[in-house]
DNA sequence: GTCTATAAATCGATAGAC
DNA sequence: GTCTATCGATTTATAGAC
């Protein structure tokens, strides 16, 4: 009864009690965004999310699996940053500083996006920015805004978005941990505006 | 015979095989730059100095001290930004990203520099940066340059510079790992100095 | 599915011989 | 000064009962 017909893809839960599942993976999200990679114990993300540990090797297997788990963004980077790019280039920069902060500031994503940048800089996972965050997030952006040299402009845009992000985000320095999202913006504008616009050596 | 008189300091190499000790150091900064604190073994590092791991205990104590004298650089980070502080501020931004490269791309002194990035990144010790770099390297160069609000402006350098140096020389982004060091300065200058004495919202 | 029990390896740190 | 030996604590991971 109520069975789903045989059209669309498949939706629903899978197999298995999705609450636990999820709630481990929050838990190892927190646990690697807080701790990093290597302080991290499946032992410590089992008691945070109330199960035994052997129920985490069950679900993710061993603990590189679930890192690489916990880095799966809980929303798409490309649909996020869709409205950066729509508009005048003139004020990309705005724009861009813009759905950047939302993200950043959305309590649900954060811990994700600090485990990433956490990831980032842990060599065992470092490939991730050079093969991931850079290739299919940054740079794809400065295509669709139809900059020149993208490939060239792009790095020096997250440059300066990575030093903001760790400072105020990961390593929380004042004053730019408490500064207003509006005065973020209007402080980094002109900066990013000139990197994706501006003349260059 | 040939000792030492009993004048001036007392200067000379101190008791025990300087070799051996500066072997385990030149080990501990390699590891924890490569594998960041937690993935650092203190059997790692004497293996790879070539001694039993007693011995790392026995000149360094326990781990968090052998962590904090690896951190110890090679040279005063103060002595080193000097010449950055002497000159016009109009023209400090190019001054003091010139020491900053200088000091990078030495490669005596780079190791140390990456350890200190990485430990940063590192939860375990991440006091390294609100306790250590920003208030003893980073802000008395806004102090001493004399400039308008140091404690609001110099977190802001700070956020560029260490995006700059996190692309280019820890996780080696290119085009920014290969550019030649006068265009890195010609490209990012415009930023620093305007966080130094441009408008600001 | 979830847990107990435990194997097997590795860690930091100490004591003590030479 | 340098190393052997080892303790005690933690870790990842597996095997198997319920």
């Amino acid at each position: 009864m109520a069975e789903r017909a045989s059209s669309g893809p498949p939706r629903g839960r899978r197999r298995g009690s999705p609450d636990t599942r999820s709630a481990i993976l929050a838990a190892a999200r927190s646990s690697f965004a807080e701790h990093g990679f290597a302080g991290t114990t499946i032992r410590a993300v089992a008691a945070s999310a109330g199960v035994d540990a052997a129920l985490v090797h069950h679900y993710f297997g061993t603990k590189d699996e679930l890192f690489l788990a916990a880095l799966e963004l809980p929303v798409d980077p490309r649909k996020l940053i869709a409205p950066a790019v729509a508009g005048p280039v003139e004020q990309a920069a705005e724009r861009f500083l813009g759905v950047f902060l939302t993200a950043w500031d959305d309590p649900d994503i954060r811990p994700s996006l600090v485990a990433v940048a956490r990831g980032i800089m842990d060599p065992a996972a470092n490939r991730l920015l050079s093969e991931g965050v850079l290739p299919v997030v940054i740079e794809p952006i400065g295509v669709a805004l139809g900059i020149d040299r993208p490939a060239e402009r792009m790095p020096l845009v997250a440059s300066q978005v990575i030093g903001l992000i760790l400072m105020r985000y990961v390593l929380v320095v004042e004053p730019l941990a408490s500064m207003p999202r509006d005065r973020v913006i209007a402080t980094y504008a002109p900066t990013i505006q000139r990197y994706l616009t501006g003349d260059l050596p």
